[in-house]
DNA sequence: GGCGCTGACTTGCAAACTGCAAGCGATATT
DNA sequence: AATATCGCTTGCAGTTTGCAAGTCAGCGCC
């Protein structure tokens, strides 16, 4: 059923942004940018919970935060995202360099070494820095574009 | 905006169908036991279209048949597909062995290979016929099991 | 060339889903 | 004790979907 868990606008979205950009907290998704209602992110992140893809956990120091993590399931979606990102980058006007595109291609390896790295460790500094501000985009519904 | 155009129920399974199945025609993907509505179906092929994702050709010898095509830039959806394939097989309860998760994985190359072929020469058999049957379930929505 | 059939769609309408604004309850913080 | 923050839930209007039915332009045949 792989499918039918991201046939909706903001699934994949949520899992791009946990794993790409570092986001952990409703908020942080909330303010995203691309304008998900609460009631849809909460519904959304119960599904993938349910589904096994992130869970939540608590926050120790302030009880008032969850911070949502992705589980192994979900880190395996990294290469999908990536090989998306590189069709985005190619094929839509998101202003990826050409130099941008091949060098996604030729770290492709490192890129997904160091997703799962940074999942293991919780490290959660956006993945490929450098790229994401302009390739990200490419996965990215805009709104005051 | 890569996601937007696959922010929904049915345009992957679209083009999975066209790339994985071989399908062409509005009948077959009515047919293709998922169910989708008519005018869903219409309104998804014009968009994706639209996207230049896939182009309509009406049949020479039958011009009540009209075949629907990838272009370039859909049949390059096949690494994210593809890498779907395998994300669904390992994660899902798809029924997919490990044997075979290991043989898509180490024919990746191959694979996305003879989709272009395939796509070239209009050759509309299925992609990977021996894994079709089991694997591709792993990105169907299931109606009657 | 009229007749039924097929394939690719529309159309109409009820039901489901979504977006927005507001509100709520449980922690922090001061 | 008062106020703010965070992660939701609720209500409701508006949009999208699913289903059944109907339309319409080719065929294929007598």
């Amino acid at each position: 059923m792989s499918l039918e868990q991201f046939g909706d606008r903001w699934s994949l979205l949520v899992v791009r942004d946990l794993m790409v950009r570092g986001y952990r907290t409703f908020k942080e998704f909330q303010e995203s940018g691309e304008g998900i209602a609460t009631n849809i992110l909460a519904d959304r992140l119960r599904r993938l919970e349910a589904a096994g893809i992130l869970l939540r956990e608590i926050e120790e120091n302030d009880g008032r935060r969850t911070n949502y993590r992705l589980t192994e399931k979900g880190i395996d979606l990294a290469p999908v995202l990536l090989e998306l990102l590189i069709w985005g980058a190619r094929h839509e006007p998101s202003g990826a360099s050409c130099a941008m595109i091949d060098e996604m291609e030729k770290n492709r390896t490192w890129i997904l070494a160091e997703a799962r790295r940074r999942w293991r460790e919780r490290d959660s500094t956006p993945l490929i820095p450098r790229f994401d501000a302009q390739a990200a985009r490419g996965l990215t519904r805009r709104k005051a574009d």
